[in-house]
DNA sequence: AGAAGGACCAGTGGTCCGTA
DNA sequence: AGAAGGACCAGTGGTCCGTA
């Protein structure tokens, strides 16, 4: 009976778009992606309200609860492996929504794919952690849309690198300066 | 093997005692109670500060990690059961000591037990959590001993109960007035 | 090959109940 | 009977890897 091809099996995948342009084809944008965390947000907030309501105790984040929450309200299309995996690209764009932009723009022109997109997303909000302390936790927390989302694994490790080799560049007698840029 | 006789098995059960009083006998006091707050608060600023120097996730509570870092220290007269057990008697005893004075002295006197005093802990701490909007993870979280701890769930649901009967009495056409009273 | 997401896993919050 | 705490359980954060 799989002949019926009428219900979409999955989500179309991600393109690298700009800001404001629309993907075509079988494909989804980047404002679409970004969408979806502001989606996440308004389902926690409903549990959160729920959870006030009752009594019981509230969740501060886009936990499992939010997600089983989420596609009991229809929305099959959010899940917490894709949402955990453009967590920082999704930071970015908060922090920066300029840089943000001009970088959507540039790995558009270079023809990269999402997944070379994503990868890159990474460096600019390191960049921005070094310029608040490498407090990748402090940033998050400061920020009400970015609050709601756990740091990822990646991000954190990767500030936590950059420190130590910022540190050691600063302060080794003769530090070779090489450190300086970041090694991905 | 066990004639020898010599390692505590258990830790001596606590008895209600009087501030600065010390137990008698193979018995512990609340001061010594309360001290064990103290030193699992200790205990998570350990987790932290490693935490912090490893670029690892941060807790912001007491949470099993701590409880496991506790036994590893040597302290292993802590236990998560026994701690979350008595959290909601810690908690008058931080937000309020004098009445949380006052009401030990008063189950001294008439001879209660450690679980009659335990229960009678919860009362005081809902009337200030009335005092407050009955918002009691905010007045956990307001109190730098205290919102390291999670709001028991018992205490929780007296404050979400309590609310309720407080805005009928005080809503309903010809209120009875008899929920004013807690019903424990 | 590149990407979406079902499903698994180690370790959590919570507390019961066999123990002393 | 009253109390301390080992040990279990349902549901979590995290992400791998079989799938399309």
């Amino acid at each position: 009976m799989r002949g019926g091809g009428r219900e979409r099996q999955r989500e179309h995948p991600f393109i690298v778009t700009e800001a404001g342009e629309v993907a075509r084809g079988k494909k989804n944008g980047l404002d679409y992606l970004f969408h979806l965390y502001e989606q996440c947000h308004d389902f926690l907030t409903q549990v959160q309200n729920i959870a006030k309501e009752r009594g019981e105790k509230c969740p501060t984040k886009v936990t499992n609860q939010v997600f089983r929450f989420a596609k009991k309200a229809g929305a099959n299309y959010i899940n917490k492996p894709k949402m955990r995996h453009y967590v920082h690209c999704y930071a970015l764009h908060c922090l920066d929504e300029e840089a943000s932009n001009a970088l959507r723009r540039e790995c558009k022109l270079r023809g990269e794919n999402i997944g070379a997109w994503r990868q890159a997303c990474y460096r600019p909000v390191v960049e921005i952690a070094a310029g608040q302390g490498w407090d990748i936790d402090a940033i998050f927390s400061a920020h009400a849309q970015l609050s709601v989302w756990y740091v990822p694994t990646k991000l954190r490790q990767l500030c936590h690198t950059e420190r130590n080799n910022a540190t050691v560049s600063s302060s080794a007698s003769g530090g070779s300066g090489t450190a300086d840029h970041l090694p991905y």
